[in-house]
RNA sequence: GGGAAGAUACCGAAGCGGUCAAACGGGGCAGACUGUAAAUCUGUUGGCUCAGCCUUCGUAGGUUCGAAUCCUGCUCUUCCCA
């Protein structure tokens, strides 16, 4: 994996870049819808290509090691085929489950024990075997296996959960160091900087990380509770001190005003859950602001459902037809929404990287912070 | 024509003398959702000059300190027998 860093925006950290990979390129900043089951909920391989213009998508270890499991995902030849994607691909290592499955798991040295939410199994993650999950799997770009600390979270368990992630990492990578990709294309492994809501521990991790000299490098263990503004200073701090010629995947964020917050603080690649997510449960994100498609004031509203829009459905379908399919439970709205939400995204960061080439990336972003919290 | 059961808030449906403006479900209205245990979850849903008051449990009366709950007439619905 290859990252160029293009340009950097005037009066702002935010930068343009272009990472290669042996699936194509990703031109920076980027979003990358999540598809944690091996499939972006709803949405078509072609949309995601042609409407969406997804440049890379996410995969979930924790998911697809429970199902369909690795025999099957190793006889299809990995993720890329077994969906069909084939795109850049990025999978997480199964650490934000270890902070998601919160009661149904147990955190040791080794790793975590912990219980399928699908039939209550027991099964065990650790480094090596996240790192052997994600070869079956074949993401370009695998995660480190760490644990997402909570925002609450004091300053002594913050530290020790830092530490424990820092073994946890160099185990990941002795562990990739003595196997090698099965499908014949490289896999970068991106460590993940945790450190909560302190400076110091967030300074430290940021340092630490650096002596693998990995092709990329991810904040994690944010927009997990703590105050959007410290998130914020967080992401600062870090920055401060990642290398500039390597990406910076913020993971898990976040708002349209967040991704914009974070690009201007230097942050590439962004991945939530909140496009699709809200999406599937009726909430559209648009330049102009936030539509919650329930809401009565759709009802008769028969203008397309997003003017602005660059995805076809923006303009195919109304707002009242929409709003009258996601009130039905019709999978079509919820399928609507999400190639909205989506396309809507990939076109929030490609006009941002457009605004940082062209040197005029703060003031569009201070006036786009200003409406897209907006209800609509 | 005879008999039986029943009529409860937007709908369905509990309640069967006071703690009932009335359980629960649906629908309606609104909110939440940030490396997906989420096409999920939460709140609210008679009115008002709102710690109180007013109107409401088919309808008209009655019993009672007190009725959605008991009694009588009426209207309507469903089922059974002719």
């Amino acid at each position: 994996m290859d990252f160029k860093l293009e340009h950097t925006a005037s009066g702002s950290k935010a930068r343009a870049g272009l990472i290669t990979t042996d699936h194509g390129k990703i031109e920076t900043p980027i979003f990358m819808p999540v598809g944690t089951a091996g499939s972006v909920k709803g949405v078509h391989v072609k949309e995601l290509k042609d409407d969406i213009k997804a440049q890379i998508i996410l995969g979930n270890t924790y998911h697809l090691y429970l199902r369909p499991g690795m025999d099957v995902m190793e006889a299809a030849g990995g993720l890329h085929k077994f969906n069909s994607w084939d795109k850049p691909i990025l999978t997480d290592s199964g650490g934000f489950q270890v902070f998601s499955l919160g009661d149904i798991r147990k955190l040791t040295e080794e790793g975590v024990r912990f219980q399928s939410h699908i039939d209550g199994s027991y099964h065990m993650f650790s480094p090596e075997n996240s790192m052997n999950i994600q070869r079956s799997i074949g993401a370009d770009i695998i995660m480190a296996f760490d644990e997402c600390t909570p925002g609450d979270a004091d300053y002594d368990y913050a530290k020790k959960s830092l530490e424990l992630t820092g073994r946890w990492l160099e185990r990941c990578f002795n562990q990739l160091e003595i196997t090698t990709p099965k499908y014949g294309h490289q896999q970068s492994l991106f460590p993940i900087v945790q450190g909560c809501v302190y400076p110091d521990l967030r300074t430290l991790a940021a340092q630490q990380v650096q002596q693998y000299n990995a092709d990329g490098y991810a904040i994690g263990g944010l927009a997990v509770g703590e105050e959007i503004e410290v998130m914020y200073s967080m992401i600062e701090v870090v920055n401060a001190i990642l290398p500039i010629n390597k990406p910076r995947y913020l993971m898990g964020v976040g708002t349209p005003v967040n991704l914009l917050e974070a690009i201007d603080r230097g942050v590439d690649m962004f991945d939530c859950v909140m496009p699709t997510r809200n999406g599937r449960n009726g909430m559209l994100f648009t330049k102009k602001g936030i539509m919650n498609m329930r809401n009565k004031k759709w009802e008769s509203d028969f203008t397309p459902v997003d003017p602005d829009g660059t995805s076809y459905v923006d303009h195919q379908y109304s707002r009242a037809y929409l709003r009258h399919l996601v009130i039905s439970k019709e999978m079509l709205g919820a399928q609507i929404a999400t190639i909205h939400n989506l396309a809507f995204y990939l076109w929030l960061v490609g006009e941002a990287r457009q605004q940082i080439k062209n040197d005029s990336f703060k003031p569009w972003k201070e006036q786009m912070v200003k409406q897209l919290s907006t209800r609509l």
